[in-house]
RNA sequence: GCCGGUGUGGUGGAAUUGGCAGACGCGCCGGACUCAAAAUCCGGUGAGGGCAACCUCGUGUGGGUUCGACUCCCACCACCGGCACCA
């Protein structure tokens, strides 16, 4: 190899010595210590872009750096194949979901492949497989035994462009998280999984998701959502069953001036006769401009002082959750008072804050901070909180009711209306109602020869051999369930699929209890209650289905921040990409440019950067290390071109280095311990700037993964090696030496390629990630020399060279001696020294 | 409104338990090489003052604890993210 630094020659060729020898093929081995990395499998769009590079590049590190510490990795990739833009393009372009999937998917595992990743590509996930979701089924029907899968009507979340449903999870700020068109309520028939089962159980579990950011555990725990209350019943005039409502505030029981329902609430249609008023508040359920109403000419009795208060339908009474039915208190709920104030309905006040007597007689906002009770019968007097303990034992020792937890979390809906995704393994049939597929029959392939209009709901309606099918209890001809299940179902367990190989059992129970549970997930906090929530969930049920035998699936979690990079704008244009700029202007129109704010890469706001080119004109080693450079990974990084190009720079630099010290080193043999008497002081501070650097390296490895500024050690290594010269002794040679290689390796998980390269160049044996990562000398580390920092009070006035490991009376002595510190002190009385150990002293002074 | 986070030079970001603020990179300035440029290499680079050695100020704002605070405590401001009629 010439001596010029050529990234994709040197790149190709690693790349296929790797792949040849199958170097990163793993398999259970008891023995070894096991350590499992994972990044999130990417939606197979079309291409990658920078946030999975810059997902993907930790993620290799973190592999690459634990088999250099002698783990066995499990390091692999696949694809979240399901999904509604295959459909769109179907419809739009006419291409099938699956070619154009599938053709996706060869053309982003090349990119990924020119990235260098150290993947173990014959585990490849892949979810739209049939030997895939075969098992999304089997876990259905599982679930479907169980009551962990059932089917109900409800109020859901409808996106009017995408034409299905979307899960609680999906509806972001009102709107759809995949197209952004407004959502609206749909009453609609549902499968639906029970997680609500299971939300206590993930609520704790958050408490010991340890390894986990503290922000996505909050998220979770939020969007769990645990209170406490109680429910109770309001019996209602003339019915013999009452109202159950829930409440957290049962110390404002006395203040309840009016009963809600919620417009789909079961009694809602007895009680009222008005028909068309009650479909009107329909309509506006969940509608958050303004409140509703419809009084239902009843009234229920408020069992704690037996008043008879009117009850409603109200629009902003949500059906999910709690009983479906509230006590309003005006008084102190801002809600029930906006209500009030509308349809002229009492105000009565029942807390006052502590310390005054009343509140004024005419309130213009609900008072909701807790307080003492005031016309609360025997209960008057009470502070709220003691108010709420003896409220609710009253009512469960007069057994009218009992104290409650309620969640926030609603069961995950999982019906689709659309075709590219695993078919719900279900028959109705006339007689037998609801029937499961019997498990000898799975998968329920898809169907391949539908056709895709864009109009009138799923393509499976079309599909005569799909639809009709015998019922598996009685045989008569029955109707297949065209619904198709979410892709986030695929997504809460593939990292289980990975745990053997495509051709092998897909649960075998030791292969998975070897792998699992992952040690370090990596990918975007977008899935912080998505994704993340879903799996916790799964693991939970394939633990309770007897497959899995541990709870959490991910030991620790690293959320990566996005790539972003400056926007520029036209006043005339509006966004602009680089190129349509020259000299700050728009090269349209020659308005002055707007440099806007640096924003997550969109193709929309024209700030992408393109993998492809970048690792182009670069190399795939460049572009991951300014990724891993220019930020730590959990913050937004900054995409700079010139930063990009330092990235380089310090590659060809190590690359000349490395050439320029061939001749010189590459027949040495390898030494590790030197005498320090022979070597000169150059070579003295180089090598204990090795050891330093090895050092910093693995500490910011292992503390959170600061891969910023071990790249930054290693830059200040090689300026360092780059302005050794050595002196009058051969063993100064191996130290340089032995400074080099030790850098190739500790760069190597970061770059690769030329790491590799420049490991053979020097006369060693690949496979350079076949080595151990190098280990530190504490005492070699350690400075002979410090630089002691003289502090008086508190500021720095001097700076001397001290030997290391003096006494503190040592120093006290030399500090008092220094001329410069002198000038600070004469003539002032000494009141204290605080030394630092081998850094600072700092001196306080009286009269200063 | 509730929950979480962030705030440091021209800029991306460093600073282990409270102990030299600004590592490393980018940019900029100066120099070397060159007919010239690019590339490369060397040096400088928080602000203000001084010929200078040096001095003063400086981590969003105000206070506090401490010999000593980017770091800990209290109050506030700004921005970012999540949730939000959840009774």
């Amino acid at each position: 190899m010439e001596e010029r630094y050529i990234p994709g020659k040197v790149e190709e060729k690693w790349q296929r010595y790797w792949a040849e020898r199958d170097l990163f093929k793993t398999d259970m081995d008891p023995e070894r210590k096991k350590f499992y990395c994972l990044e999130m499998f990417p939606y197979p769009s079309g291409k990658i872009h920078m946030g999975h590079v810059r997902n993907y590049a930790i993620g290799d590190v973190i592999a690459r750096y634990k088999r250099m510490h002698g783990y066995n990795v499990l390091h692999p990739m696949g694809w979240d194949a399901f999904g509604l833009p295959a459909e769109n393009a179907a419809i739009k372009e006419g291409i099938h979901p699956a070619r154009w999937t599938y053709e996706n998917i060869d053309y982003m595992k090349n990119q990924l492949k020119k990235m260098g990743l150290s993947y173990e590509w014959s585990r490849e996930v892949t979810t739209c497989d049939p030997e895939y979701y075969k098992w999304n089924q089997w876990f259905f029907l599982k679930m479907y035994e169980r009551g962990l899968a059932y089917k109900k009507v409800s109020f859901v979340n409808w996106c009017p462009s995408c034409l299905t449903v979307l899960a609680n999870e999906q509806v972001i700020d009102g709107r759809c998280w995949r197209c952004d068109s407004a959502v609206i309520q749909k009453e609609l028939e549902q499968w639906f999984f029970r997680i609500t089962e299971y939300a206590q159980e993930l609520l704790e579990g958050c408490d010991r998701l340890k390894g986990w950011p503290e922000n996505v555990v909050a998220m979770q725990k939020n969007w769990i959502g645990r209170s406490e209350g109680v429910e109770m019943d309001f019996p209602v005039d003339g019915f013999s069953e009452g109202i159950r409502i829930f409440t957290t505030r049962p110390d404002t029981l006395w203040g309840a001036t009016f009963v809600c329902l919620a417009p789909g609430h079961p009694l809602s249609e007895r009680l009222v006769t008005d028909r068309s008023r009650l479909d009107e508040v329909k309509k506006k359920y969940g509608k958050m401009e303004e409140k509703e109403g419809l009084f239902t000419g009843h009234c229920a009795i408020n069992p704690m002082n037996n008043e008879r208060i009117p009850i409603y339908i109200a629009n902003f009474v949500l059906m999910e959750y709690g009983t479906g039915a509230i006590m309003s208190v005006p008084a102190h709920d801002q809600r029930d008072f906006d209500f009030a104030k509308k349809y002229g309905l009492p105000i009565k006040v029942v807390i006052v804050p502590e310390g005054s007597v009343e509140l004024p007689s005419e309130l213009n906002a609900a008072y909701e901070d807790e307080g003492i009770l005031v016309n609360s019968g025997h209960f008057s007097g009470l502070r709220s909180d003691e108010a709420r303990k003896k409220i609710g034992e009253y009512i469960e020792e007069r057994g009218i009711g009992k104290r409650v937890i309620n969640y926030k979390l609603r069961d995950w809906g999982i019906s689709r209306q659309r075709y590219w995704g695993t078919p719900i393994p279900v028959v109705y049939c006339g007689d037998c109602g609801i029937v499961p597929v019997n498990e000898e029959d799975l998968p329920v392939i898809l169907p391949e020869d539908v056709s895709f209009t864009g109009k009138g709901g799923s393509p499976l309606l079309d599909s005569e051999e799909f639809l009709k099918v015998p019922c598996p209890r009685c045989g008569k001809i029955g109707k297949r369930e065209t619904d198709t299940m979410d892709t986030f179902v695929d997504s809460s367990w593939y990292f289980i699929r990975y745990c053997s190989r495509k051709d092998e059992d897909a649960l075998d129970r030791e292969k998975i209890s070897y792998w699992m549970p992952v040690e370090q997930y990596i990918g975007g906090v977008e899935h912080a209650v998505l994704h993340l929530l879903y799996s916790r969930f799964f693991t939970r049920v394939l633990r309770d289905l007897g497959i899995v035998e541990f709870d959490e699936p991910f030991t620790n979690l690293l959320t990566q921040g996005m790539v972003c990079k400056e926007t520029l704008r036209c006043p005339e244009h509006g966004w602009l990409f680089p190129e349509d700029v020259h000299d700050e202007r728009c090269k349209r129109c020659g308005s002055p440019v707007i440099r806007g704010r640096v924003e997550k890469m969109s193709k929309s706001k024209r700030n992408v950067v393109d993998p492809d080119r970048m690792i182009e004109r670069y190399g795939a080693d460049t572009v991951r290390l300014f990724s891993l450079f220019a930020a730590p990974p959990e913050k937004d990084l900054e995409w700079s071109d010139k930063g990009v190009e330092g990235a380089y720079r310090f590659l060809n630099r190590l690359w000349s280095i490395v050439y320029k010290n061939r001749d010189l080193i590459s027949g040495l043999v390898d030494e590790k311990s030197f005498d320090l008497s022979k070597i000169s002081a150059q070579a003295s501070s180089l090598l204990r700037k090795t050891h330093q650097t090895i050092k910093r390296v693995t500490t910011d490895i292992e503390r959170e993964f600061h891969f910023n500024t071990a790249i930054a050690a290693l830059m200040e290594l090689v300026n360092e090696i780059s302005g050794f010269e050595k002196g009058n002794n051969d063993e100064d040679l191996h130290v340089l030496r032995y400074s080099i290689v030790t850098t190739l390796l500790l760069l190597s998980p970061f770059c690769p390629h030329i790491t590799e390269e420049l490991w053979e160049a020097l006369g060693c044996k690949p496979s350079i990630l076949e080595q151990r990562w190098p280990e530190w000398d504490e005492t070699i580390a350690a400075e002979e020399e410090l630089e002691l920092v003289i502090q008086v009070n508190g500021k720095v006035r001097s700076k001397v060279m001290i030997p290391a490991g003096l006494s503190d009376e040592r120093i006290k002595g030399i500090v008092l001696d220094d001329q410069r510190t002198r000038k600070f002190i004469e003539g002032k009385t000494i009141k204290n020294i605080f030394v630092v150990k081998g850094k600072l002293v700092n001196i306080v002074v009286d009269g200063y």
